[in-house]
DNA sequence: ATGTATGCAAACCATTTGCAATGAC
DNA sequence: GTCATTGCAAATGGTTTGCATACAT
């Protein structure tokens, strides 16, 4: 999805952030975050790993999901777990968005939704303070539907 | 939550599910379906396992996941999986309900909410078909806060 | 200089799998 | 009687951990 949050306030967040928490900046963490912000979408620790090789910066596995850790609790990455796929993380960015997934082929597909998020900007739960929020709907995309619909008509 | 679907309901739900699958009715996919019914509201594995075998109905671990992964598939139980917490399931309740989770104690606190609940029903995203879904907010509990906010005053 | 962060390989643990025995149909 | 399902134990695979080395402060 877009980014409306420029790639430096990540870096100055995340910067912010390690000093908080009294943590060492080092080339990896930083290395780590900017290959993240190059991400269109969605990516897996796998393909996080294979682009940062590509890139040739080598990080150990470990790092690598140390690091993750560290920006999921920066709030500065979301993870999610789609039932059946592998987890999937993104770049939190400043438009939220939801999450369509289909449970026939796996696809997942983002879909902004403006009445939605103005709906959760004023909802306010009752002895909770809310940080941030997911929206997974499960279903059948299009396509997986017409091939449903194709095999069906086969069999009858 | 509450249970508008009654014992019986689940129980022939999953009954035409396995008569449409042609699968066998075996006594451990219904003890299984049974205790879980028995569940006020979210369990796990290990505690649906312990569960059966205070009831003195052993099943295999590999038994209990495939008949959870029936009744999934059934649409008779639901697999949340939240941000560090292990993976926990309920029954598919005929009333939807949002998951608060509060990310410093784990605890999961489930909220009614009819506004979203109809405002979901009556949306159509294009070239997609919900089947269901779910709402995740990730924040702090009011038990939590108080705690941060006594350690911050003794820190300063 | 000090102690945190890294890399590597081993350990972990929830879940899955292979296979022989059971029992639903 | 057949073959899906079960139970058990072994295997799997994503993630974590332990420890020696490197390096941010």
């Amino acid at each position: 999805m877009s980014e409306l949050i420029s790639r430096e306030a990540y870096v100055k967040r995340f910067d912010r952030f390690l000093d908080e928490k009294k943590m060492r900046k080092t080339p990896e963490r930083f290395a780590i975050l900017k290959r993240i912000l190059s991400f269109q979408s969605h990516f897996t620790i796998e393909s996080l790993m294979q682009s940062m090789e590509e890139d040739s910066f080598h990080v150990s596995r470990a790092t690598l999901y140390n690091t993750i850790q560290l920006l999921v609790e920066a709030q500065l990455v979301r993870r999610h777990v789609f039932e059946g796929l592998q987890v999937q993380y993104e770049k939190a960015g400043a438009t939220p968005h939801s999450h369509l997934i289909c449970t026939s082929c796996g696809k997942v597909k983002e879909v902004r939704d403006a009445n939605f998020i103005s709906y959760m900007n004023a909802r306010k739960f009752t002895a909770f303070t809310t940080d941030f929020y997911s929206l997974y709907v499960y279903g059948t995309c299009s396509t997986c539907a017409r091939k449903m619909k194709k095999r069906k008509a086969l069999n009858s």
